[in-house]
DNA sequence: TCCTATATTGGACTCAGTCCAAGTCAAGAC
DNA sequence: GTCTTGACTTGGACTGAGTCCAATATAGGA
């Protein structure tokens, strides 16, 4: 059983064929699907789970802090199940591929103490864009951009 | 006239009421509103705008670089007509209030080169999480967090 | 084995955003 | 000032991610 599994049945999660399904979709690294990527996957393990049960499960997984809610283009949501590692996202414009970056400052102490209005401030997140190597290569039309 | 219509002309815009009106609305600085909020404003000044024209000239504007789309909290996107000025956003994870920052170093500096993997970096965005001083003193419940 | 609180399900629903064919009009030509 | 035309606007249909819910199923303790 696989360390998040561990985690989850010592919370009192029941474990259910879909819980089971979704903790394996998500066991590798550098993974940031969409929660219709996760269920297409989901699906080859389990064909009868439900879009509603990857979303419940997503949201309660998001909740206790086991997985991460990241969004690269400002469309759609994606899952990172690398959430007890901090980094960052570097995501190529072209293609849209999202690398896990880890960088030397912590970006909270480049927010000046007169930038912080007040503020409790308590995260970061930092999305580098750019192009990836094979679309630099192809020259590739950019995809939409959005912070 | 304002400076942003005077540019449009000067790219060979049709000055029509409705994007006269947007641009008014969007006018105003330190101002994220989201394409309904634009439209909600615009009707006031210009009750028979349509919502397909403000999501076409503010796609245009994008286009031109004259607004930036900007996503917080990975579901609507808003749009900053603070886009000639480069700064980053610091946002309440109680009430969802956005105020623009300076930040002391480029963002981009913070990115080792060993983390780049080949891509040709052009831009970061960063974005803070906190609460504001009036959720801090409400102890207001937070909201959906999402980077 | 039984019980039941918890979890799953399909389908309806919401809401931001896109698309389109038909109608309108800004602004240059005369 | 009028004409002309291609750019612009419009309502409404459509898409796709995400939410909600009442009915059904089941994990796991008794
Ligand atoms: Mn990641
Ligand atoms: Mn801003
Ligand atoms: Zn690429
Ligand atoms: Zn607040």
């Amino acid at each position: 059983m696989s360390d998040l599994l561990r985690r989850l049945r010592a919370r009192g999660w029941r474990l259910t064929a879909q819980r089971r399904v979704i903790a394996e979709v998500l066991d590798g690294e550098h993974v940031h699907y969409t929660a219709d990527e996760v269920h297409a996957r989901a699906v080859e393990l389990l064909p009868e789970i439900s879009r509603a049960s990857v979303y419940n499960t997503l949201g309660e997984l998001v909740t206790l802090g086991e997985v991460t809610e990241v969004n690269t283009d400002g469309r759609v949501r994606r899952y990172d199940p690398n959430a007890h590692e901090a980094h960052q996202h570097l995501v190529c414009s072209g293609c849209g591929a999202i690398r896990d970056v880890r960088l030397t400052d912590d970006p909270l102490s480049a927010l000046p103490e007169g930038e912080r209005f007040g503020f409790q401030v308590a995260q970061a997140t930092v999305t580098y864009y750019g192009r990836c190597p094979a679309c630099v290569a192809a020259n590739a039309a950019p995809g939409p951009p959005v912070g």
